[in-house]
DNA sequence: CCGATGCTTCGGCTATGATCGAAGTATGAA
DNA sequence: TTCATACTTCGATCATAGCCGAAGCATCGG
């Protein structure tokens, strides 16, 4: 029985949905930073780096500082193990999905995340990016040539965005959908262009509303191409 | 990143020391009732029920009913494979036991569990048996023969508990402490006894108060023979 | 049938821990 | 040196979930 609260305690540190992101994300053995981690696991980098301590603390991870970087990856293979027998376990016993979405409705639907839209609106948004040719890739996300016509035309200066050291396209865990919503320099350059043009009104907290023009707006440049009942799944 | 919450949900359900504890005693494939869960997990019985509901629910535990019994045991061997694989990786990390005793020190020091004592009072009162060599085995207890002595000239009137269909000891995890205390038919009647004697006084809730008279029986019936120093493991 | 035992459900309590805004520290590049 | 970026820490908020007493339902045995 001395067995049982040690289990409990490795567990309950992979029972936190952000942190088992955080940990799923290392899985294939690289070692991501902070702020590769806080968009992995969909939180911002203040609550990553709490998870992170939390992590590093129970020696599931390994941090190593590159100057102003902080690197972690996984402790060691018994980590991947253990994640992956809970996934089978998972797949097995048919488990659901953790509710933890945010408590209302604007939330959900649309908020800002870091810098970048996200919530219902965000996932819709790389969705349609996808289906339209803007941009492809599946966890390394890049703009295509189409893509980057678009997004000139939308407002961007891509060349500035590629000049910056941060990745101009980052497929970001939506805590709320549970898909990806589109983060890094793109990302938050859409929103920000978004607020300019007055199709996001900013409010206090991380609510981002909708103007009319901006629904209008959203729906015309990110209708998806032949929507209909068939794209249910 | 999609498996991330599904890791979740079912590493959750593990991160609870009174259902780590529940899933460890049923490791070795046998069904135990409700009841021999609750004295393993060291809770009460409802809130046992609690959590099998969602050990149930979540299909880590397959029930069965006999009659009034209901009987619980591993939904597969993948269930104890995850618990294998999190016993290994806790042991490399060093994992530190999950902090879950009582809020005070009066619970930790003596309480009732279902209907025995509980808290150091009961694991010392465990620990002092076996090494007096009144009781024997490590999870299935037995009375010796200079037990049975023992406890007859305490007051208890083990035919008594023999004739019931509860098993008379039975080791049950204290969860403040992380060592056994005794349970079963036996822990009760000493329980009992204890408080007719005047050695405990039952207060409100879960706290029980030894008297004065009760610090100096239970010390004297319970001393650890030879007990100095090197004992501190 | 009645009392005992096994178990479930309800309701109230409260400790816990994830979250983010704000502020601060450390590092790198111009 | 200054500004930008990466990250950490603090404090406040609040949703959540484990806990048990009380009550009720189901089953068993005399």
């Amino acid at each position: 029985m001395k067995e049982g609260p040690v289990i409990a305690s490795v567990a309950a540190l992979l029972g936190d949905p952000a942190r088992a992101n955080i940990l799923t994300a290392l899985m294939d053995g690289r070692a991501l930073t902070v702020s590769e981690l806080a968009e992995a696991a969909g939180v911002t980098l203040q609550t990553a780096s709490g998870h992170l301590a939390k992590l590093d603390a129970a020696n599931l991870l390994v941090a190593e500082k590159q100057g102003r970087h902080r690197y972690f990856r996984l402790s060691g293979p018994d980590v991947a193990q253990v994640l992956e027998a809970l996934m089978g376990l998972a797949q097995r016993t048919g488990a659901t999905r953790v509710r933890t979405g945010p408590k209302d409705a604007a939330l959900r639907s649309a908020r800002i995340c870091y810098d970048h839209l996200a919530g219902e609106r965000g996932v819709a948004m790389l969705k349609a990016a996808r289906q339209q040719g803007l941009i492809n890739g599946d966890k390394d996300l890049a703009i295509t040539t189409k893509g980057r016509a678009f997004f000139a035309d939308f407002g961007i200066d891509l060349a500035a965005l590629e000049k910056g050291r941060r990745p101009v396209c980052r497929a970001c865990l939506d805590w709320s959908e549970r898909h990806s919503h589109l983060g890094g320099a793109l990302g938050a350059a859409i929103l920000s262009r978004m607020i300019e043009t007055g199709w996001i009104r900013r409010e206090a907290g991380r609510v981002l509303t909708f103007t009319c023009e901006g629904v209008e707006g959203f729906e015309t440049a990110f209708a998806r191409p032949g929507e209909d009942a068939s794209q249910a799944a």
